[in-house]
DNA sequence: CGGAACATGTAACTCGTTACATGATTAC
DNA sequence: GTAATCATGTAACGAGTTACATGTTCCG
């Protein structure tokens, strides 16, 4: 359901085609919230269809078209309900935690290869997000600019920019917690390896 | 797909019918993976299918019945089979991360509702998962009881308190990380609202 | 005899995943 | 001309959510 209102959320700053939004989307609230190309093309119809963004349909030389969607007022409005609703979370649902506490009933080696592989998997995130910290200090995020570009009040600006820091800081953390936790496992494992032997 | 994995780790201790797997999954892995009763029955049916567990239709008085569900050869093996693969993680998908990004489109007030309602909504996690490591620590969850009545090996019984409790360990801290976030966050939104004004 | 707990589901729907399908245009 | 990139999707499936449906047995 959150789909749709990232969607809005880069809509908002300027019209896009579904392709652009695609490019953008991955690389900016894509780190949050992933989604495919075959979700988004079909997600941006249904919004058509209920009145939230309307296409402008374009030529593209002699027979190439594309869409551009821009956020109707009734879109613009259903984004800052949004805003000011209250989150719905999602039940937990964690693999990673529930593999954890069944390690016991594998071995040592396979144990260690989870928590490496957990490792692995948060080091990846952990790039991807301090990278996108990294764009958002220098201002070299595309969405960003024009986000910035789209007003002149320096109050707006600044928040924009606290708020989207703010954000990544938090995933960073949240990384750096599993990789810590991953490491203390697999300090766990060669203890309890040692004290069997 | 980890759904039939936290029910085979559940009916691998022993057999048990869908209603008390239903009842030991929301007091034990359930905090790790949720799943209603209505996903629970006909998963277990699936998995019945796939030759993974089997049923014992047993009478309850005249006309009552019950299915009591044991895991076969192929089940226990299909478990450790999984136990010792690579994890297949999910993309992030992460609602209150993507909302905090944007918060400069919504009022202070909006803001701070957020970040409390995070906090409550963590603490609500919290609760649950320090419970769950207490329960371990006195070894007074059902099915961590009857896990380690199954076994007599001591260090078998270690190793499954260590994982357990290093599992809930994981989860404790990211509820805490999760808070502390959040109360940064209003001291944030506090923050530039003062300088707006 | 009435309510709590036991017991097992189905049906409709939304969201997300994977794989496939197709063609146009631009830059070299 | 050919490869990269632009551009837009469909189809089939699996997983999860919500609401509903139904009946039994045990305990006081």
């Amino acid at each position: 359901m959150s789909l749709r209102y990232a969607l809005l959320a880069l809509l908002r700053v300027g019209p896009l085609s579904g392709y652009d939004l695609a490019k953008q989307f991955t690389q900016s609230v894509g780190h949050v919230w992933h989604a495919p190309d075959s979700q988004i093309y079909p997600e941006l119809r249904k919004m058509e269809g209920e009145g939230l963004v309307e296409a402008e349909e374009q030529a593209r030389g002699e027979r190439g078209r594309r869409r551009m969607y821009h956020v109707t007022p009734t879109g613009d409005q259903a984004f800052l309900d949004w805003m000011a609703s209250p989150l719905e979370y999602q039940r937990t649902r964690d693999p990673a935690h529930l593999r954890a506490a069944y390690l016991e009933t594998t071995t040592p080696d396979a144990a260690r290869e989870f928590f490496e592989g957990h490792i692995r998997q948060w080091q990846g995130e952990l790039v991807q997000w301090e990278g996108e910290l990294t764009h958002i200090e220098m201002l070299s995020n595309p969405m960003l600019t024009r986000r910035l570009e789209a007003t002149t009040d320096e109050d707006v600006r600044k928040r924009t920019i606290a708020y989207k820091r703010f954000a990544y800081e938090g995933l960073v953390e949240h990384a750096l917690g599993e990789i810590a936790w991953a490491e203390r496992g697999l300090a766990l494992v060669d203890q309890l390896d040692a004290d069997a032997t």
